[in-house]
DNA sequence: CTGAAAGCGCTAACAC
DNA sequence: GTGTTAGCGCTTTCAG
């Protein structure tokens, strides 16, 4: 079925048939609603590669995600796929599982499929191979690449003041052993969450302690984990500032199941997943702006595949984080609780 | 960049270049290398529009989900994408927001893009429609159509056998009154879930009430409200069967706080999301094998796709779902719990 | 307002 | 082993 036989069944030339496509206004209406109903009659649809062949854009988008079943991922996704519908945009979802050679494949397939533009959450390539993508001929956001601000285009949260403001609260409420418990992926979003909980500390006069800091897996149970090992220690910690709201769901069930309350060991976590409000005790975290970070991205991708000016000067968006004090960090005043 | 300046600057012919993208054997090793440095210097990728002008397969397949933000579904998404990955696939994601409108759009959408097939979450679509996707030249996949087996190709859960068993545990350990939560869509599973609920009731001789039938949004919130009119009623439910563990963490939350404990309404969900077991009491719920079912829907989908006669006859897979006694449910034995 | 014809970049017979 | 050539289905000048 292609433009030819519409053509022929509507005895016109395929000229015509391809202008009630794409520039309806110039087609007699008589002739183009004659060709239209042939289209119908014959379940026609225009092959998208003949056609993409002529044009440059193709609409269509990748996303590349490292893994498809972070709450925190997938909100995002959502934000960018809001923008796309109304852009007429399709997106191409690629999974990296936090791999960087796994990564770099997924770019140049996508790339080789001639997408219009590419979205990359928290991104394993080193700035060099980000800097190389330019050459390309795809636009790029990055999401989360705190590194790459004023060298390319990056939507990113404040994690480094947000974790600052986090530690200060415990700080304020008098808790001197403060751990700081993450995954070890993706990179820059924990060394900047790394880099508030240590200048929070600092400013008081603390001194960061390696048997403090923790690295494990990003899950229920490497929450578990986590905390098993701190509890084991000499001196405990009597808070714990968690990098991902996953490991602290962890975290504050082993406490419960051993009966540390939160005025013994305090809890915060990161990202405001929605049943951390369901959890005993309820969880204070940080919030990120996931949906908001998906629209921003989008917009900013979207603003430089359409005006090639655009394009030219980087674009560095930071969207604000901020602290939603609940019952787990110990505070007993909750005057900060709006939620 | 194109083939044909590749060509001249290697010194051979178009064809010579695009055998050695297509049939590297047949070109000699001595011509093969100087193109592919050629190819590497000049930056070439081919085009994919040119190329898929003539070939019938696009290696693009598209999924439509609901809601990217559901882990069930993506837990599903992550399965397909396993096996795209080995089949050099890319995946087109489309999020249909459960309206049926948007659905039909975006199939449309996929479809003039020439996508070689398509996997439907939980669709809106009626058969009929379904079945008129046949005479379009893509290979459907259904998830989660119960209604569409022998019909259609259809991968799915026994959530009716699972409800069922869910139920009789309640009633096994005497509760009477048993209340059944769920969302309004997607309607297909819901409806499996009601179905297997009654029958539990029926064969005990139970009969359904509709004031122990909520119907409610599917989210925490939601499980809060549903529970809340429950606990109205004269005679309050011993038991709640729920459909999704997003509600029925909302439940258990509720529950917790007006101190009911699970002796007094046992709680039952759906899905076994990991946070399932950080909630106090812990959620008993039912297994819903995601990744499994992803994987198995691909790779029906790269059969029809790969091999003309498979595509003919309609197999539908049903995997299995199982009961995961925790705490929740009222169970003091927990004979069953091996987790 | 409509049509003829020249490609878009690549693949696939078919020669040499 | 390599090149010539005819399309793939569509868009887009350029004439009429």
């Amino acid at each position: 079925m292609n433009i030819k036989e519409v053509a022929n069944k509507a005895g016109v030339s395929i000229t015509t048939v391809s202008r009630v496509l794409n520039d309806p206004d110039k087609v007699s209406e008589k002739t183009r609603n004659k060709i239209m109903s042939v289209m119908q009659e014959l379940n026609y649809t225009p092959n998208w590669f003949a056609r993409n062949l002529q044009k440059k854009r193709t609409n269509v988008i990748g996303i590349l995600v490292p893994d498809a079943t972070d709450q925190s991922n997938m909100g995002i996704v959502k934000g960018i796929e809001k923008v796309c519908r109304q852009k007429n945009c399709n997106i191409m979802l690629s999974i990296t599982e936090y791999s960087r050679t796994l990564e770099e494949q997924q770019i140049e397939q996508l790339i080789s499929r001639q997408i219009d533009g590419i979205i990359l959450l928290s991104s394993s390539l080193n700035s060099e191979q980000i800097k190389n993508l330019r050459s390309r001929e795809v636009s790029v956001v990055l999401i989360d690449r705190m590194d790459c601000v004023n060298k390319e285009n990056v939507i990113y949260t404040d994690y480094e003041e947000a974790s600052e403001a986090a530690v200060n609260h415990f700080i304020e409420m008098g808790r001197k052993h403060i751990a700081f418990v993450s995954s070890e992926k993706p990179v820059h979003i924990v060394k900047s969450k790394y880099e508030g909980y240590k200048k929070a500390l600092n400013k008081e006069g603390l001194k960061t302690e390696s048997k403090y800091i923790i690295e494990t897996e990003n899950s229920i149970e490497g929450g578990i984990i986590a905390i098993s090992k701190l509890l084991e220690l000499k001196t405990r910690p009597d808070a714990v500032f968690v990098a991902d709201d996953v490991i602290a769901f962890g975290i504050i069930e082993k406490l419960r199941e051993d009966g540390v309350s939160p005025d013994e060991v305090g809890v915060i976590g990161f990202n405001d997943l929605e049943v951390g409000s369901v959890i005993e005790p309820k969880l204070t975290t940080v919030t990120k702006p996931v949906y908001r970070m998906g629209l921003t991205a989008a917009r900013l991708l979207f603003d430089m595949i359409e005006d090639e000016n655009l394009g030219e000067e980087n674009q560095a968006i930071m969207l604000q984080s901020r602290l939603k004090i609940r019952k787990s960090c110990g505070n007993k005043e909750r005057l900060k609780e709006i939620w």
